[in-house]
DNA sequence: AAAATGATCAAG
DNA sequence: TTGATCATTTTA
């Protein structure tokens, strides 16, 4: 077990980003003992003050925002459409409102659970198309793994909600490309700020 | 293509 | 206090 260290988080988004990609999301449900696992293919940097995209642009520091402006390695999760709950890393220093947005993970662990979370039955009894539509998305995944705004602003050393380290991708399996559902972003929208696993399963879009 | 669904935030 | 907006998903 080798969670994430601290300063791996106090970085640029712009690098967490694409270095989170292959690493191990785990959220262990106290009581229940139970752990589920997914392993990120599909993420977004936001970037503070500078980008148009991100809630903290213009260091726009409300409720909310609050915990981006900590130090990184706190979780920032946010409910979004009425319906469903997303879930950042923040990064940077202190006082640099920075995060990124976990887009996609590839079921590892507790599969049976995300599927009785996402569809109420056994995953036996999914159609193949639901199967890949278990973890491929944001508000999906989060909805999987049982993720919701009560765990916004966890350590992600803690005990609950982590990451755990593991082998980079190779620079030649991530794409970068422009970030989903920005475009009222402005000259923001361009910019190639979402990254993914090449040729993965549990990428969202496609 | 459009509905679902409610927290969030800036304006007044 | 109000109303437009929204880093999405589902259904048709």
């Amino acid at each position: 077990m080798n969670k994430i260290s601290e300063d791996f988080y106090n970085r640029s988004s712009l690098i967490v980003a694409k270095e989170l990609l292959g690493k191990i999301l785990i959220h262990k449900i106290e009581g229940e003992g139970l752990e589920l696992w997914g392993r990120i293919v599909e993420t977004e940097a936001y970037k503070g003050p500078l980008d148009k995209a991100a809630h903290s642009y213009n260091n726009r520091r409300t409720k909310r925002t609050e915990v981006m402006f900590g130090p990184g390695g706190k979780a920032y999760i946010y409910f979004i459409y009425g319906m469903y709950d997303c879930m950042n890393v923040v990064c940077a220093e202190e006082d640099i409102p920075e995060a990124v947005l976990i887009r996609g993970v590839e079921p590892l662990k507790g599969i049976e659970e995300m599927s009785f979370n996402r569809y109420g039955k056994s995953y036996d009894f999914l159609t193949k198309k639901q199967k890949i539509n278990l973890t491929n998305g944001p508000g999906k995944l989060c909805r999987a793994m049982g993720i919701t705004r009560k765990l916004n602003g966890l350590d992600l050393q803690g005990q609950e909600l982590f990451i755990l380290n593991s082998p980079r991708i190779e620079e030649e399996n991530i794409i970068a490309a422009k970030r989903i559902g920005i475009d009222y972003a402005e000259e923001a929208k361009d910019f190639l700020w979402r990254y993914y696993i090449k040729d993965n399963t549990f990428v969202s879009k496609k």
